[in-house]
DNA sequence: CGTCCTTTATCTATCAATAGGTAGGTAAAC
DNA sequence: GTTTACCTACCTATTGATAGATAAAGGACG
């Protein structure tokens, strides 16, 4: 028997890393069985069914990517989006993955409602982190304008493998602040 | 038996409303055939293998939009980003639909090379179209930069199902030319 | 201490549904 | 008589999910 929790999460490790390349329909229980070292069936005893799998992967890609941004006290606007965007470029380059919530949200369609309600949720949470570094006397681009130039341009930097894509629209929105 | 290219035009805009809701992995050749009214043999007689059909798919996606936005001569910067940014509010809120490109390019890691390729060349051609208007003297957001706050901006208002985000995203990178 | 019961975590085995894809036949059109 | 466009019928693989067995661990109690 594995320590408690210790399975659990692996399985989250394996999903998240599938997912962030191939959206929720790309794994499946048996891939992270696979994945693990496990059966099928005990991927199931720890969530049972994929919508819950999901719902928790999102969770903890929100509180984690929150964690890794820190406080947005004492950031200028302009540092707060470099900050922000290197996140992305760390995602991009260090990790070669797809932000998780711009496939979910690409995909939100067809994907249960709790892990839509996550995804938007996590969209927020970056706004928020950036309309605290913002202040109330803002002027230039808004956060969400921010949030999804940086989703749009992760994901079309990796279409075409060109890391320096992502880099040059960073830099370019930080130089509006 | 139907009129030449008819049924493989009705598979077609049958797969382009579906992968734009759920992606790639989100139809499959039963999905279509039960759409159009035939058999998925006959899918397959049209299309022999997916990447083919999604590759096709794309094409005609990539022309038809360039088609819709027409020559960029004569528009001003600022006209142009606003001609561009209309598109993606009529997907959003009279289509209801994703940007066939945001989803397969947010999946773009596990799909055929062909698709891939094809993709990456629409957002190469947005981004011309829009260098086209700003010409050698450009200030302001780069083509690049434009067009990937957009694809983002149609992906999290989609997901937070709110489409004066989207509006809001559009007017803001407008003003800043 | 030893026995009993429950919980936890895993397994084997299986299910019905769906996936992409193929072989071979048929009937109309050119 | 060849080509076009469809069909029926199938194949193998995979999907999410379930049932039921098993083995270890942890308390509770006499």
């Amino acid at each position: 028997m594995q320590k408690a929790g210790d399975t659990a999460e692996a399985i989250l490790a394996a999903a998240e890393l599938r997912a962030r390349r191939a959206g929720y329909r790309g794994f499946s229980f048996r891939d992270l069985a696979g994945d693990v070292g496990v059966k099928s069936a005990s991927v199931h005893y720890h969530f049972p069914n994929k919508g819950d799998l999901a719902a928790r992967l999102v969770q903890r890609y929100r509180l984690r990517s929150l964690e890794a941004l820190g406080s947005p006290q004492g950031y200028s606007a302009r540092r707060a989006v470099e900050r922000l965007a290197a996140l992305f470029v760390e995602a991009n380059e260090t990790h070669d993955l797809m932000c998780l919530c711009c496939l979910l949200g690409a995909e939100s369609d067809g994907l249960p409602e709790s892990v839509v309600a996550e995804v938007a949720g996590y969209f927020a949470e970056l706004c928020g982190w950036l309309e605290s570094a913002f202040g109330p006397h803002h002027k230039g681009l808004s956060a969400q304008t921010v949030v999804a130039a940086l989703e749009g341009a992760l994901m079309i930097a990796r279409t075409r493998r060109d890391p320096e894509m992502l880099r040059r629209c960073a830099r370019e929105i930080a130089a509006g602040f």
